[in-house]
DNA sequence: ATATATTGAATGAGTATTCAGCAAGTATCT
DNA sequence: AGATACTTGCTGAATACTCATTCAATATAT
């Protein structure tokens, strides 16, 4: 018994440090058993992230979701129901990040098309969004979207919205520079352009957010020669 | 017994179906049996790409790869020796025609930068690599591959004599073009557009290849309009 | 005292891997 | 030519293992 107790104790000691590291990001941090649901869930989610990036979408396991988060092996299925709805849940809070943060881009920039262009790709590699964890996780789950439409769904309610946006935002510009370009086509470019740039700031090694934000900016400047500089909209 | 054997016809019926379907890419394609051993390897890597495309990594197993070969469960083990070298020389098929192809455009291409670069956009959304299949194959490993070093060197070993001669090249046409931008930016603006087309034309629906070469031609000619039209190189 | 959160061992489903046996081909001998 | 042993591709049932899920027991809060 006393070997029982004494190893429950390293146990949890473990566990103390496993929270700390990933995810304290709570509000009421109550310690050790109660934290609230809500709590308890982001908790969760943010373990998921960190072991899709760590360990890819297919090695990702329940039992590494539960050691990261420093909680026992039961646990998500007490507060997820399924490890399909965890990871549901998971890129659900992803989308939504994604989603507030590029409509405060939004919200920022001031109203003419060309502000609010360059604000927006400005977001896209905005320090807050654009980590390597982040990414990582990202594209674990676009690896399997084509084929779960749950997925898809989640990683594409994104892309409708804002490539409408990009679209019109590119055609007003289209309007007031008299730019030869198809408004339509020079937005896909763009956006295809920027989930490229992701794509290379999760592989690549020596590629740096700003690398890529620059790259970014001269499409922009090369497009609209008329309404952006390298330093921003004129 | 002459249940056993009437079974077994049945299975052999249904599976010289399933080869038929699925890769008949052989040459001396003696029936049955006797299939070199390198046919072999390469129809079971075929539908391990039939696989990967229609239910993703994480749901590829062996079972589905070998009916879709139309043979045995214990197949793949017998030709490979494990499924992670099934999926490596899965992988390392499609990267050596990837690379054969772009060489072959290359070698097409005339002297001059303009053309080869426009002939290399041209071979990357050419219909004999671009098909939703194996892009799909591709987003497959390409999801596992920032956790796994070895999908990674496969998938990059591209990228870096890729990338390497998309720089000289847009170096070369902004020397004589006297162009503005920085030609290692310009190079990684391209080569990252063009994988976000890429990627678009697994997911996306109505996009089709054409459109996607398209965006890709507008890049070129916004940021060459000297040397290049929406027809070709000047 | 009751409700709620949490644990962790047990369960079971799915799947990679193994391997003994079988059958189609090939070589050798008579 | 026919019979014989030998090689090699292939099969599929048995094995071993990983992991999601369940649940009775336990700890903690109100």
């Amino acid at each position: 018994m006393s070997v029982v107790l004494s190893l429950k104790g390293k146990k949890v000691a473990v566990r103390m440090k496993a929270v700390s590291m990933a995810a304290d990001a709570g509000e009421a941090d109550r310690k050790g058993r109660k934290a609230s649901k809500e709590t308890r869930r982001q908790q969760l989610i943010e373990a998921t992230i960190d072991s899709l990036a760590k360990r890819g979408y297919s090695e990702t396991t329940l039992a590494d979701v539960a050691d990261g988060a420093g909680l026992s092996r039961g646990i998500v299925n007490f507060h997820f129901e399924s490890k399909e709805k965890l990871l549901i849940a998971t890129l659900q809070a992803m989308a939504d990040e994604y989603a507030a943060h590029w409509q405060a881009a939004l919200d920022k920039a001031g109203p003419s098309a060309a502000t609010r262009l360059w604000s927006l790709v400005a977001a896209d590699f905005d320090r807050k969004i654009c980590t390597k964890r982040k990414l990582a996780a990202w594209c674990a789950f676009w690896g399997e979207a084509k084929s779960r439409p749950t997925y898809q769904a989640l990683c594409g309610a994104r892309d409708v919205t804002y490539h409408e946006l990009f679209v019109s935002l590119c055609a007003e510009l289209k309007a007031e520079g008299s730019y030869a370009y198809d408004a339509e086509v020079t937005a896909l470019a763009l956006s295809a352009l920027m989930e490229g740039l992701w794509w290379r700031l999760m592989t690549g090694d020596g590629f740096s957010r700003e690398k890529a934000h620059g790259a970014a900016i001269e499409y922009l400047v090369a497009v609209f020669p008329r309404h952006m500089s390298h330093d921003g909209p004129k």
